[in-house]
DNA sequence: CTCCTATAGAACACATTGTTGCGCAGTAGA
DNA sequence: TCTACTGCGCAACAATGTGTTCTATAGGAG
């Protein structure tokens, strides 16, 4: 027994839709009434589909917030590991849908338990990334084992995501360089202590 | 020619509510109605002071992100003015509203311009404390002035906030050790290559 | 005391949110 | 092809929130 066809194409292009809204002018304009406009589908119809608003605003998040995967690249050196890794990351906050919703899923995550874990498990996935390169290194013999790694992960992230979401300073190449070549110096230079 | 104590008084009493009502239900439900209905203040005069409704949120998002005049501390050691300052500034996404509205802030910052300007203003303020810290440090020759300080205040204020908005990790005494430790690490190793 | 002005309150128009009932048209199964 | 089903568009509706305007009242300044 198959779908009705209707179906799947009243969801495609409602969702099509409050996509786009939910980019270009936020979650506070995704609504019934935005998408029905946006798209000619009947107010009643959306109703039926997403029974309210928060509904709605959830299937917008989750078609967007979906973590793309990273092959992993920790071939070496570490610095040229790193500095490709991080550009995979600013690329995504740069250039794709995420980057531009990703300060309302960080708002949501206050609130919502479920925001809070869709934003921390990318986080983890995020992190396993850059700890792979630093564990690469120090299997290379690049660095020690003493240099405080979480830490670096940790600051690695950050700064990207600071600057994007909070200062909304550009995130350009040279800025990267700079930034993997203070992580790159400060693991080097505390190794072997 | 003073000000009407009238005038005085309904503002404080508004924004009072409007800043208790934005921390505990969120930014939504700051409304002219709500305010009214929680001061006993009529929505007229409301409208009065704040013609709309976003005049009014940008009010009480303001008056909490005020940042608090903090006393420079800059006369070292390094490591101890740092370790206070960003304890400071810990405290505060810790302890004070501040810390449970910059979500709200945040998100608010992608779409709103005035919000933008709000979160800007406040790290504009963040910044130069950590500068100023540097700067002290560099003139007492603790560090020669080559090291790249503006990319240390941006992980400075970066870590606390990412660690605060976005993984909802705990911002504890230890934690802050260990980031101040490797900023100096950082700043110290790196002077007068 | 008198003038000025801020406030309260009510009435109003308007937009948005969410619900319901009905006729129509597209779909699936025989 | 015929029939039963079901999603859709549309209109009407209540409830709430937003913003305006008017008048009467009360408090403050000179």
């Amino acid at each position: 027994m198959k779908e009705d066809p209707r179906l799947i194409a009243t969801r495609q292009a409602a969702l099509d839709a409050a996509q786009r809204i939910l980019v270009d002018e936020g979650v506070l304009h995704v609504t019934h009434g935005a998408v029905s406009k946006a798209t000619g589908i009947s107010r009643s119809t959306l109703y039926r589909h997403w029974p309210d608003a928060r509904c709605l605003r959830d299937a917008a998040f989750r078609r967007i917030a979906t973590p793309p995967n990273i092959p992993p690249k920790t071939d070496g050196p570490m610095r040229s590991d790193l500095r490709w890794l991080l550009g995979v990351l600013m690329g995504a906050l740069n250039d794709t849908p995420w980057g531009q919703i990703a300060p309302q899923v960080v708002a949501a995550a206050s609130t919502d338990e479920e925001a809070r874990l869709v934003i921390t498990e990318f986080m983890k996935d995020r992190f396993a990334s850059v700890e792979a390169v630093f564990a690469a290194a120090i299997g290379r013999g690049e660095i020690t084992d003493d240099v405080p790694v979480d830490q670096l992960i940790e600051l690695a992230v950050a700064a990207p995501y600071f600057r994007k979401l909070i200062r909304h300073e550009a995130l350009d190449e040279d800025w990267l360089d700079r930034h993997v070549d203070l992580l790159c110096s400060y693991a080097k230079t505390n190794s072997g202590r």
